[in-house]
RNA sequence: GGCGGUGUGGCGGAAUUGGCAGACGCGUCAGACUCAAAAUCUGGUGUCCCUUGGGACGUAUCGGUUCGACCCCGAUCACCGCUACCA
């Protein structure tokens, strides 16, 4: 009997003492890079959840690699991050060591389950070989101007005494605690991604992803064309800009709204106003996030006293402010059209403004028309539709030089930041006497210094600042600094680690250009779906910096991706709190590394999130013990050589081994996994009732199922009489002959029913087969007091009467 | 609210370009082996009607296009993901 607990281990140990997945430098193969995302080595270790891609890149790798290919096939782990932070905050331990423990778990359970990685190329972001580069690339960025300080707001949550990041916080609260969350503005580091919208826009196109992962960073980026428009303000000598994607709408224009942080507010507000618009920014000041969006739909804002004058027609209209404008988008501030913006329409509503029609079409009593119509009441657009006249008002605005044609994004510039302890610092010094400088290239990695006194300070400022030691610095004129004390977010190691892949020990650079330019880009690229926009267009704007830097060789780093479903149990996600967490040790303890690789990708479709199944591993591996019993004999050891498998071959098997060929090695390309596996229990199903099965053809289904079943076919190639890994042995062909069949079943078809099938030679006249179907016994009794209308004769497949 | 996705037996799922719906597996029923059980092997298994042959219905719901629709089009419902006043 088939023993998983011996077999699977003589061969982890085989693979590990024979370097069996060393990365190949052949230079006469192609090169695949196939990458997982790196997991957060959590204190929970491996659910069932992660085997599933890597179980998906390994059968990937595998295949490549039997079918000639260098494979780099790498892991590695994102390591810094706030529960290993969290978790010496209230133990009193080193998040390092802390950390090394949790990889120290996951990678003995992703050992036990296999994967053909090339552990020479382990990387981890918090070894400061590492994240030596990760300051590196920061430092390039700063040159380049991509990095910069502002002042912008972080999440504050005084019961806790801390800030939080923006992952920490759920429907604007704290995720630990549930308490209110409020913006409260600090200097902060920024990377300017949006530099990069356009770009990371336009190479979406050339990207092998799935479209809706396309769309969401679509979406994100959030490209959007419109006007630029200047308003003056009456009686000052200020102006101010909207961006507007209706400038076509500019003549119904009833009032002007500016975002309250704008920094207008102040310069024109009128004596009369002033108490009210103070009051209003006081209120807005001590709103949460929470209630500022998400709850509070309902429009709040207050006039400010002044007004605009509107280019177009020279109209006097009111300037309000309201948190509904957001300072973050845009210029600030927007021209109110309450005719045709739903918001803006709310507004007027709720504050008794004028709502001016100036497109004809839907009914203003109920509700804002945003579709198409005629312009009326707008002068020179009168009678022109909304593309027309955004077109012929952009002109007039461009001529008499009071805006212009505008692009803007949604994206953000990412705000780089963390006032935190376990993250790379960021390697600046600000010196007494206001000069920001870089810590010389030649002295990183700045290391994190190790301590035990990561507590919050208690202020809106990292831990870091409390170690006065590590942050004061005096410079060789005896200037004096201070260390940066923010870290870099979690995302940032990620944003490049499979550039370190391909070149893991170099000291000199963070890869070394032309190996850069064998692996890449990465040729699939697995993982949740959770990180489509975040992690994906962060390490895409990375690479784009780099590309330009010189430093790596193409524009996008992952060409083909994919996203792996979730692994559910009753229909819910798995975690520890819900106590539903299927632990993968305990599945392989009793079915084997072999049979839950083999139902995690026979479950279903690897996108689709499926329910876990208490039976599966066990269907699995019934399946691979019924491939071992039909080859192997189980009393010595030796492949069944009796009557079963042979030499010779009676053909009984061609069709099906061919056509198992065929669907496999398509499919696996594809990543239809489950179908490929269904095909292989097709073929076993096939060979145990067969009378023999060829040598060559037990052969060629190992080399098919050693990808998902790695242990159990290794040990049958050894039971075949092979001194080598089934790794390498090359991956099987079929012959295309095999599968032309010479006579193809006809249905028959009467007004649309099935009402009987013959055999047909292939390709075989319509007329003759329409006689044949119109002959056919128990078509006939259909036609019975029928006239024949028509018939549509198919060939090769049906023939469908129509009849009366 | 916006964008996207998904709905097929008791369950997970399969179905090339619009051409035999339900491959493969789980579960289940029956048989073989066994003193017995497990394991294994063989066969049945969408629902309903029916005497065999077979017939009717059937891919969330309603409608359309077509000789023919799980597949294409329109509307509706349900669930999931992302997003959230982006002017």
């Amino acid at each position: 009997m088939y023993n998983h607990k011996v077999v699977e281990k003589k061969w982890q140990r085989y693979w590990a003492a024979h370097q069996t997945f060393k990365t190949g430098n052949d230079p006469h193969k192609k090169n695949y890079y196939v990458l997982d995302m790196f997991p957060y080595p959590s204190g929970k270790g491996l659910h069932v959840g992660h085997p599933e891609g890597y179980t998906a890149t390994d059968i990937i790798a595998r295949m490549k690699r039997a079918q000639g290919y260098n494979v780099l096939h790498p892991m590695g782990w994102d390591a810094f991050g706030l529960p290993a932070e969290q978790y010496a905050i209230n133990t009193g331990h080193d998040p390092a060591s802390f950390t090394d423990k949790n990889i120290e778990t996951f990678k003995h359970q992703i050992k036990m389950l296999g994967f053909s990685y090339d552990w020479d190329r382990e990387v981890k972001t918090c070894d400061p070989d590492y994240y030596k580069w990760t300051q590196w690339i920061f430092e390039q960025m700063y040159k380049k101007g991509l990095a910069y300080e502002a002042e912008v707001p972080v999440n504050w949550s005084p019961d806790l005494g801390t800030v939080v990041a923006n992952e920490e916080v759920i429907d604007g609260k704290t995720e630990r605690g549930g308490f209110p969350v409020y913006r409260r503005p600090m200097r902060q580091w920024m990377l300017k991604i949006t530099a990069y919208a356009d770009r990371l826009l336009k190479d979406l196109d050339d990207l092998d992803w799935p479209e809706p992962i396309k769309e969401m960073q679509r979406n994100w980026i959030g490209r959007s064309v419109g006007a630029e428009v200047t308003f003056k303000v009456a009686g000052h000598h200020e102006s101010f800009d909207v961006f507007t994607t209706r400038p076509d709408t500019l003549f119904g224009a009833s009032y002007v709204v500016l975002a309250p942080e704008h920094e207008l507010v102040s310069k024109i507000t009128t004596s009369q106003q002033k108490e009210a618009v103070d009051a209003y920014l006081a209120k807005i000041a001590s709103k949460s996030d929470l209630e500022r969006t998400d709850l509070n739909k309902d429009k709040t804002g207050v006039f400010t006293g002044a007004y605009a004058i509107n280019p177009v027609n020279d109209e006097k209209i009111p300037i309000w402010i309201s948190d509904y404008v957001l300072a973050s988008y845009g210029s600030g501030a927007v021209m109110a059209v309450p005719a045709h913006d739903d918001r803006d329409y709310a507004f007027a509503q709720k504050f008794d403004l004028p709502i001016k029609a100036v497109v004809e079409g839907g009914n203003l009593a109920e509700s804002a028309y945003t579709g198409d119509g005629v312009h009326v009441n707008s002068s020179f657009l009168n009678g022109l539709n909304v593309e027309a006249a955004k077109v012929k008002m952009v002109d007039w605005l461009e001529e008499h030089h009071c805006g212009k044609k505008k692009v803007n994004y949604k994206l953000r510039d990412w705000l780089f930041s963390r006032q935190r302890y376990w993250g790379e610092p960021i390697p600046v010094i600000h010196w007494e006497d206001g000069e920001t400088t870089l810590v010389p290239e030649d002295e990183l990695p700045l290391r994190l210094p190790v301590t035990t006194n990561i507590k919050p300070s208690g202020t809106p400022e990292s831990p870091l600042a409390n170690l006065t030691d590590w942050v004061n610095v005096v410079d060789k004129n005896g200037r004096k600094g201070k260390r940066e004390t923010n870290t870099m977010p979690q995302w940032a190691g990620s944003s490049w680690y499979y550039l370190r892949y391909i070149d893991p020990h170099n000291d000199q650079k963070l890869a070394d250009y032309d190996l850069l330019k064998k692996w890449l880009p990465v040729d699939l690229y697995i993982g949740g779906a959770e990180h489509a926009v975040l992690h994906l267009l962060y390490a895409r704007f990375w690479h784009k910096v780099l590309y330009d830097l010189g430093v790596v060789p193409t524009k996008e780093p992952f060409q083909k991706l994919y996203n792996q479903g979730l692994i559910l149990k009753d229909h819910e996600k798995m975690s520890k709190s819900k106590g539903n967490v299927v632990n993968p040790d305990d599945v392989i303890d009793e079915y084997g590394a072999d049979s839950l690789r083999a139902y995690e990708m026979f479950m279903g479709p690897l996108d689709a999130s499926i329910d876990w199944d208490e039976n599966g591993p066990a269907s699995t591996k019934k399946f691979l013990d019924r491939v071992w019993r039909l080859f192997v004999n189980d009393l010595d050891l030796k492949p069944v050589p009796s009557a079963k498998v042979v030499k010779e071959n009676d053909h009984e098997l061609d069709k099906v081994y061919n056509q198992t060929v065929k669907k496999v090695t398509t499919d696996f390309d594809a990543l239809h996994f489950n179908t490929a596996i269904s095909q292989m229990m097709v073929f076993i199903n096939a060979a145990q009732k067969a009378k023999t099965v060829p040598l060559a053809y037990a052969e060629g289904f190992c080399k098919l199922l050693a990808p998902v079943a790695p242990h159990m076919m290794e040990e049958i190639w050894q039971i075949f009489g092979h001194q080598e890994s089934i790794s390498y042995a090359p991956w099987p062909t079929y012959d295309p002959s095999q599968l032309v069949e010479k006579q193809v079943p006809i249905m028959v078809q009467v007004n649309g029913k099935l009402r009987g099938h013959f055999t047909a030679a292939k390709d075989e006249t319509k007329e003759n087969l329409q006689k044949q179907a119109l002959a056919e016994p128990h078509v006939v009794k259909f036609l019975n007091e029928k006239t024949i209308q028509k018939v549509i004769v198919i060939p090769n497949k049906i023939v469908n009467i129509v009849a009366k």
